[in-house]
DNA sequence: TGAATTTCTTGATTCAAATCAAGGGTTTCG
DNA sequence: CGAAACCCTTGATTTGAATCAAGAAATTCA
């Protein structure tokens, strides 16, 4: 029985949340996984390249991003441990991305580069389901963040920040939060003042 | 050989434009497909309600709607012919949705219940296959509207409407349209003037 | 440790889009 | 067909957040 203190427990435990995962199938699916450790500010993906690799964290936070063309930038989405981060339109079609994924800390991944991840998907049926689900999570997500984006004020989008994610507040520059709630930083630091005093 | 002409044959195609479909798993499909007809302005989900359907569109346009405390609205999508819609956070845990869904026009849908969707997803490799890629799709389409919705101004949003979804233009009314691109209709109504005088 | 760089705060000002308001046009449907 | 409801446009005004600017604080790393 495979448990808690072994490697890949973190990923075993994230497939579990969302599937019956079988010991066996596990098996089959860690030689696929390489591991790779990043620096902070290191990319793992930039605009104009082609992703090559899945990423699940195991230690640190990454950040998915869109820039525009006056080099502005706003943040997608924040993941931490037991997250997943890639870029699935690029990597599946072999087509260049407009998104950036960089690392904010040291870090530790685990990644599947496209044949092994093709692999999974395909041969390994709780790892198919368990996908579908968590791109599911990912896709509400997204919907429910575009909606607020363009219905909330500035203040309404810390105060959800504060609820519904505060243990990123503890670990992220303020400048990259303002870049994923798209207000400036000095708005951020406006509100924040305001709320404190 | 199946063909365009048969009932489902807008389906097929669809699924054929993502993946290798054989006629034999499409045979095993259409018996899990319920047809449904749709009046203008029907609801087909409601938040605070569980989603039981996943819809085709083989005739007509939905859109999937955020409504805030105020009783503002943002649209999320729209979803014309070949396009899929559906809610999964909620169809798949069986917990009431935040997002509504309602139809835009008379149309003709395909509809997947929970048990004939679950069923298709895993046992119907294609189908499972096609189901990752449409979801990859709408996916990267969030992440990009996400990014936009905070960075562009109402005249680059809609600058992008008219270059990337024309033909919404020809069959919604203006005040949905500013409701999808997160401004007001009035905002909408001076774009439109300024570009054509 | 200390200089250099980066990040955060605060103030003054500007401005673009929201809001408020009202009239004209169009569609719906009993 | 005609009244009612809905949708779109235009104008006047307000306002909240961006921008511009500068200095303080914190962090980095040689």
């Amino acid at each position: 029985m495979l448990n808690e203190s072994m490697p890949y427990s973190l990923l075993l435990t994230e497939l579990r949340r969302l599937v019956a995962f079988p010991d066996k199938d596990f098996l089959k699916l860690t030689p696929l996984i390489e591991r790779i450790q990043v620096k902070k500010h290191e990319y793992l993906l930039r605009a104009g390249d082609i992703s090559r690799k899945v990423y699940f964290i195991e230690k640190g936070c990454l950040r998915q991003y869109l820039m525009n063309s006056n080099g502005e930038e706003r943040n997608v989405y924040f993941k931490v441990e037991c997250g997943w981060c890639s870029e699935l339109q690029s990597f599946l079609n072999n087509i260049p991305t407009d998104l950036n994924i960089q690392s904010l800390e040291v870090g530790a991944l685990l990644a599947f580069n496209q044949k092994n991840w093709i692999y999974a998907v395909t041969h390994i049926p709780p790892f198919t389901m368990y996908f579908i689900k968590a791109q599911q999570e990912t896709n509400y997500m997204l919907k429910k963040r575009l909606g607020e984006a363009t219905i909330e004020t500035p203040e309404e989008k810390y105060d959800r920040f504060l609820k519904e994610e505060p243990q990123l507040l503890l670990r992220l520059p303020l400048f990259q939060i303002a870049a994923y709630l798209g207000i400036t930083p000095e708005t951020l630091s406006r509100i924040r003042k305001k709320l404190s005093g």
